[in-house]
DNA sequence: TTGAAATAGTATAAATAAGGTACTATATAA
DNA sequence: TTATATAGTACCTTATTTATACTATTTCAA
C-alpha cells in the first residue's frame, strides 16, 4: 500500500548510473546489473521500458548499451515511475489526472462514491510532491554523492 | 503502485458516516454497508480494525454498533490508512520512520543500496502531505458536504 | 429464558498484482 | 561468422489484496 514497486527502484538505480557516465558513454544492462547485484533479465526489462519511454537511447549489438537522453534536472520521480509502472493513481477512481489539469476522472461510481473528491485532491498533492523530485536531486542525495557499487571495475 | 487499498476507502467511508452522526449515536456495520453498497463482512472487518486502533468505540449486542471516539479534526489520512493497512512505506527499506523523527531505518542493504537516502526523503514528504489531510477536511470536500448514500433511511 | 441482532476474533478461499525468468528475433563490432 | 547486445514477448511463481465464512460472546427485548 502506497508503495512503489521494485521496478521503479531498479529504474532509479539504472538512471543514476547512466547519469554519472561521461557524455555519450554507454552502459550495458549487464554492466549495471552486475554493479548492483540485480538480475540481468530484470534490468534488461527496465531498460527496455526506459528506452521506450524516451528516457534513454539504446545502441544495439556488441559494445552496445544505453545512454541518457535528457539531463537529470529534467527528469522527475513520478515520470520515471509512471514510465515503468503505468499511471499513478491513489485509487481506482482516478485515471486521467496525469496532466494535473484538475477534475477529469473516469470513476464508474462517480455519482455515488462519497470519497471521489477528497481522494482526487490527495492524489494531486502526492503528484505535486513527486513531480518536484528530480533525478538530479536524487543523485545529490545518494550517500556521499557517489555511488558505492559492488564492482566499479567494468570489464570493458 | 502508490495506491491505497480498498480497505482504506471503506474505512474512510465508515468514518465519514460515523462523524456525521449526532453525538453518542451509534451506527452498525450493516447500516453503513447497506448505505453505500459495500459487503457487510468487509465493512465489519474494517470497523473491527478501526475499533482496535482506537478510532471508534463498539457497543455489542442488539442495538449495538460503533461511534467515533475522536473529533474529525484530530484524525488524519495516514493514521487511518496505517490502522487498516499497516505501516506506510514507499519501499522495503523503510520501516520505522512513522514518528517522523528522521533517519531511522532497518534496510538490510543499507550499506550497498544507492537509493536508500532519497527514497527515505520522498517517503517523508509523502507522509507530511498525508498527515496534513484531516478527516474533517475530507468531509468538507465530499460532494455538497453532504453524503449521498443509497438509503439515508435507517431501519432503526 | 430464549431468540434475534450485533460485535470479536480468526481462518480461509479467490482474485489480482508484482516479481522474476526464458525464449526468439535482430543488430553490430571484431 | 561468432560473440555480444538490445527488442519484444510470453510465461511462471509468489505475494498481496479482496472477499467470505465460521465460531464465540454480548445485549436487548419479547
Amino acid at each position: 500500500m502506497l508503495s512503489m514497486t521494485k521496478k521503479t527502484g531498479y529504474g532509479l538505480i539504472a538512471m543514476i548510473h547512466l547519469a554519472r557516465l561521461p557524455e555519450k558513454k554507454l552502459a550495458s544492462a549487464r554492466e549495471i546489473s552486475d554493479a548492483y547485484g540485480i538480475s540481468l533479465s530484470l534490468m534488461m526489462n527496465v531498460l527496455k521500458k526506459l528506452c521506450a519511454a524516451g528516457y534513454v537511447e539504446s545502441v544495439r549489438g556488441s559494445r552496445g548499451g544505453y545512454r541518457m537522453l535528457r539531463p537529470a534536472e529534467e527528469i522527475n520521480f513520478v515520470g520515471l515511475m509512471e514510465a515503468l509502472e503505468g499511471p499513478m493513481k491513489l485509487a481506482e477512481c482516478i485515471t486521467r489526472q496525469v496532466e494535473g489539469l484538475g477534475s477529469e476522472m473516469a470513476c464508474k461510481l462517480i455519482s455515488q462514491c462519497p470519497i471521489a473528491n477528497p481522494i482526487h485532491r490527495v492524489n494531486s498533492r502526492i503528484r505535486e510532491v513527486l513531480s518536484g523530485v528530480t533525478l538530479a536531486e536524487i543523485i545529490e542525495d545518494t550517500a556521499g554523492s557517489r555511488l558505492q557499487s559492488k564492482s566499479q571495475t567494468q570489464k570493458a
